[in-house]
RNA sequence: GGAUCGGUAGUUCAGUUGGUUAGAAUGCUGCCCUGUCACGGCAGAGGUCGCGGGUUCGAGUCCCGUCCGGUCCGCCA
């Protein structure tokens, strides 16, 4: 037997007892004739105690650290306590010991406070994962994990594994690709998601299907964005939009009591895609603090009542503002004392090529009711005045306005606002926000090929009243320049997403189940009959014997693991993940393959 | 495809207007130490300043290119 115990689990009730451990030398401290050894494994630290008799084995055998050591002896009571750990009141009075193997001196200190740096770590990120900091997130991913499975198995679901080598589809990400050995020159790709599978097994009548499941997407990777990503996959049969919220919201709100012992009681809060662009410039705002967004610019309000706003700052001859397609502003809570400095180092921060704006307008409503502003050339205290009021501010607050096209302006607006939203601490990690977006467009405007494409996915159903419209409507986009004026840019999607602390955690739609209006789907994203029978036939064939309505969502997995663990990169919760370029700095993959392979795959490269 | 920050000892970093032998901490090696737990003390080893080119009497420092890494924009249905 190589261990009675672990290295975290005896404590002062086992004194007396012979043990045998085993376990990672964290560290050695001599004295002389005696010698402490810190043994680490998975479970804790155990202070081993080996006293003068040992020193001589101990001469001939020097421990370094990471050496694996199996160690007999007895738990003793400590004369010096250490209650900085669990089993800091013993320690183990070794009467024997065997190193089982030795190990080079690590290239960083396996401690929580590392001296690695992340490429280091990555390349040796099997001595990195011996570290606390890193065991803590992925005892948290298999906290969620479990969650998961306990809350949908027991709501009926079933776990159904869907296939990795699948056929490649033009519509959404990049495909990575499989060469096919038997079938030369012909390809698997990779699954993006499990979508069509799952709705095939809905067709199948598995109403309640579910997968932790591995994704696949070849684009450009980011902190929280990697090429392979783990989703939690699932599908509904006989359900509506509401059942599908309730459901999930339900597991999330298991997963908030399991994995952080958090009660989420009130209701998750809801919001059409409408309104989540008008007050926060974004689709997944960041509702732990409010500085939403007024547009000085428009007559109308989001409703479309005549406010008549635009006559606060248009027709005074100040250009940037009158030329403007936008004109947006925030108030920014207690910021009206902030220094000439400080408002320079925001206005530098918008220009930014990443933003892009061309300025920072800025009105400060001090505490006493006055106003000064960067543009108090064009604008008296009275029009200021009216300005701060609608843009929601208090006395003492600072209103910042960005001015430009529509769409980069939301942008800059919602950006900017996160940003000091962060600067002023209103972004709490330990404080979790849930909301649903819903009613996103069904379609986007594409414009390097002057078509629609699916927002979401072409496999979403249009809302039911706008079905007819969608039917009725030729696809064809007769002007680029008027794209918005067509029928179909105002076809509101039966699609929702789940943002958490603004950062969308899942996403979801009620499928479409019909053939024809599966056919009329493919047909408005300029996919021809022929095409679209050679892309999909498998399920436009599904939809003839019997498919009942469904619908479904997929969470990101390592993504709101990354979240409850306070994390903004999603890398320390993956065990062997990859770096910014899409590599595997511990294996060095991708790597070339040699000739033999490339001639057994009929492959030539170029 | 683009922007931006970084690359100096095993590691994390400092290195002034371009100027003597490139430093610190930590780790590592050796010796000393009977109660440490970030042990302590003494001594020592350790560098192609990412790579290539240029400017200069002289480059870690300035310029150009390139490679590698981080973050972001585009992209990610």
């Amino acid at each position: 037997m190589f261990r009675t115990h672990t290295c975290g689990e005896l404590r002062l009730a086992d004194k007396g007892k012979e043990v045998t451990l085993a376990g990672w030398v964290q560290a050695v401290r001599k004295f002389g004739s005696i010698t402490f050894v810190d043994l680490r494994d998975r479970y804790g630290i155990t202070q081993l105690y080996f006293n003068e008799a040992l020193n001589s084995q101990l001469d001939a055998e020097p421990l370094g650290r990471e050496f694996v050591l199996q160690a007999m002896g007895t738990v003793t009571e400590r004369s010096n306590k250490n209650g900085n750990i669990p089993t800091g009141e013993i320690e183990i009075t070794i009467t024997s010991f065997k190193i089982l193997n030795k190990s080079a001196v690590p290239p960083f200190t396996i401690q929580d406070d590392t001296d690695g740096g992340d490429d280091l770590r990555m390349k040796y990120r099997y001595l990195d994962l011996r570290r606390n900091a890193v065991k803590r997130n992925l005892e948290l991913r298999y906290a969620v994990n479990c969650a998961t499975r306990d809350y949908l198995h027991r709501q009926g679901f079933m776990d159904i594994e869907t296939p990795f080598l699948i056929k490649s589809t033009p519509e959404g990400a990049r495909d990575f690709v499989v060469p096919s050995r038997m079938n030369p020159g012909e390809f698997y790709a990779l699954p993006q998601s499990p979508q069509t599978f799952k709705q095939l097994l809905m067709v199948s009548g598995y109403d309640r299907y579910y997968q932790i499941v591995k994704c696949f997407r070849d684009e450009d990777l980011r902190a929280d964005r990697q090429p392979e990503f783990t989703q939690i996959d699932c599908e509904m049969s006989f359900v509506e939009q509401e059942d599908i919220l309730n459901m999930f919201e339900g597991l999330v709100k298991y997963i908030f009591k399991q994995v952080k012992g958090i009660d989420y009681s009130e209701s998750v809060e809801r919001m059409t895609w409408e309104d989540a662009m008008w007050y926060y410039g974004n689709d997944k705002p960041d509702i732990r603090f409010g500085m939403k967004v007024a547009n000085l610019k428009s007559a109308f309000n989001k409703d479309g009542e005549i406010i008549a706003t635009g006559e606060l700052i248009n027709g005074v001859g100040f250009g940037v503002f009158d030329n403007a397609e936008t004109v947006l502003a925030i108030a920014v809570p207690g910021a009206a004392e902030y220094t000439r400095k400080q408002i320079d180092e925001l206005t530098d921060w918008v220009k930014r090529p990443q933003i892009g704006m061309q300025g920072l307008v800025n009105i400060k409503y001090n505490a006493d009711g006055t106003l000064k502003s960067s543009i108090d050339k064009f604008y008296n205290e009275e029009k200021l005045k009216a300005i701060a009021v609608f843009a929601n501010a208090q006395p003492g607050d600072l209103i910042l306005i960005l001015a430009g096209a529509e769409e980069r302006t939301r942008k800059a607006i919602s950006e900017l606002r996160l940003e000091l939203g962060e600067r002023l601490g209103l972004r709490k990690k330990d404080e979790f926000k849930l909301l649903w977006v819903f009613d996103f467009p069904l379609f986007e405007y594409a414009e390097e090929e002057n078509r629609w494409v699916a927002r979401h996915h072409p496999f979403t159903s249009p809302k039911p009243s706008q079905i007819e419209t969608m039917i009725n409507n030729n696809p064809v986009i007769e002007s680029a320049a008027n794209y918005l004026k067509h029928p179909y840019a105002n076809i509101k999607a039966n699609a929702y997403d789940m943002v958490l602390n603004g950062n969308e955690i899942g996403g979801g739609s009620i499928r479409i189940y019909q053939r024809e209006l599966q056919e009329k789907m493919f047909a408005a994203l300029g996919m021809s009959k022929e095409e679209a029978q050679h892309k999909f036939g498998f399920l436009l064939g599904a939809f003839e014997y019997g498919a009942p309505p469904h619908g479904g969502i997929a969470f990101g997995f390592d993504r709101l693991c990354a979240i409850l663990g306070g994390s903004e990169s999603i890398r320390d919760f993956i065990a062997f993940p990859k770096n910014n370029s899409g590599r595997d700095v511990m294996l060095d993959a991708p790597a070339t393959i040699d000739e033999k392979q490339l001639n057994e795959l009929s492959i030539k490269l170029s």
